[in-house]
DNA sequence: CCATACGGTGACAAAATTTGTCACCGATTG
DNA sequence: CAATCGGTGACAAATTTTGTCACCGTATGG
């Protein structure tokens, strides 16, 4: 049995019963004692809380005012995830709706596939910039709702996106672009566009951009959208 | 350099640079070329799209139009907190607030602790029940927002909830209990609470619910709740 | 006090997995 | 044709994980 399913295991096996003996442990997962203890280790270090007692009637029981649910969370994608999720609720206001499951996995099963699809496409246009640790967290910024939907739209039909934009200088344009990405560099969230006219990436701030509205009848492919870093530190961004 | 960060500097090199020789993704993560092309293969069964071309400016490039972001994901913690943010989301109607960061580790770092804890707390509330492949992720359920701050309340300050419940034969109750959970069974969700006047845990179905209020100056400890399985598949719940 | 049950640690070899090397195939390009 | 490049199989080397064993400290019941 793989190391990660089994400490999985060892975890609800402890949230159910709520203590056991490291020996008992150790047949549920087909483990040796020692492996078991050791896993209880790599598990405290990743921020479960486990109590044990000696002696009879001793084991080893899982704090239940500890984390539990949220170790071991450390990945780029449940971020990504995270916010296109909430982008989505707010688009629709569905409180609560479109979720189900314990794992994407199962997730993408309950769902209709073009569901998944546009689940995914979403994803990819997501991306989050660097946070000062200092930071907090409600500084992220925020961007009008009711421009959402015709983002969403644009996005997942993969059509282009007219607006007004009003640059840094206060004059006002009208774009006609292919939206291929948004990233959110807190408090600033940025379209990022290819623009067909001048053959080249373009920036946009949100906050600046006016009666989105997607343009009929077109649609465009995706691509590779440039970024300098892994978390995109761009250069020369709108200010 | 672990297999999963390595797999991961992959799929960045490919996303940064758009198309790169097995060879130069090799020496770029230290391994050999050998072990690059397994984890290709590995990122292949994944899910992600990985074009290839022989020959003179051949190489190997991230399909553009595909996952990229979602692969991987597949933990119940993931949805839980997926979830979990929601129903905060819901409750206080913050679109795009109370996010930040590309892993919750980052997250925490930019978090006050206090809302760290109360996110844990938060978590560690929440379960979710099995689904069948074939329902609708939309069928999820939904539960009144207007009930949320108050549950949330009592979740996180951990203090008595009390409301009103109709029960099955439609007679109405008071009821002051301590909110140890909240378990969705789609469509249904359902509060897991202790009763301590009884000394035992009740399923209250969240949609019979009204009037909750937070009991001021009360407040109780977490308690190991009992789940028969896993995925807390319970025998007896309100119908 | 003793025996027993229990968590915890160190050492070390056995087992499993991952990795590198090499040899070789097929496709593409100039 | 030669060079470049993805892809595969085989097998040994390297690394990691696991099991065994010996032993410590503590709590509990008799």
């Amino acid at each position: 049995m793989n190391i990660r399913l089994r400490h999985d295991a060892i975890v609800r096996t402890l949230r159910r019963s709520g203590t056991a003996t490291v020996e008992e442990l150790a047949s549920q997962v087909g483990a040796s004692r020692r492996t078991v203890l050791r896993d209880i280790g790599a598990l405290r270090d990743q921020g479960f809380v486990i109590h044990s007692e000696c002696g009879r009637g001793g084991g080893v029981q899982l704090d239940p005012q500890s984390v539990q649910t949220t170790a071991r969370l450390s990945v780029t994608e449940v971020f990504a995830l995270l916010v296109s999720v909430a982008a989505m609720r707010a688009a629709r206001s569905l409180p609560f709706s479109g979720l189900a499951d314990e794992g994407l996995a199962k997730i993408e099963k309950a769902l209709p596939s073009d569901k998944v699809r546009d689940l995914r496409r979403f994803l990819d246009c997501l991306h989050v910039g660097q946070l000062s640790p200092k930071q907090d967290i409600s500084d992220m910024g925020t961007i009008d709702p009711a421009l959402l939907p015709a983002f969403e739209t644009a996005f997942l039909q993969l059509q282009f996106l007219r607006f007004g934009y009003r640059d840094a200088k206060g004059a006002e344009t009208s774009r006609e672009v292919e939206p291929q990405a948004m990233l959110i560099l807190p408090p600033l969230w940025y379209l990022v566009a290819w623009d067909s006219s001048r053959e080249e990436f373009r920036h946009f701030r949100m906050d600046r951009i006016s009666r989105p509205e997607i343009v009929e009848g077109t649609s465009f492919r995706r691509r590779h959208v440039p970024f300098e870093d892994d978390v995109c530190p761009f250069s020369e961004l709108p200010r």
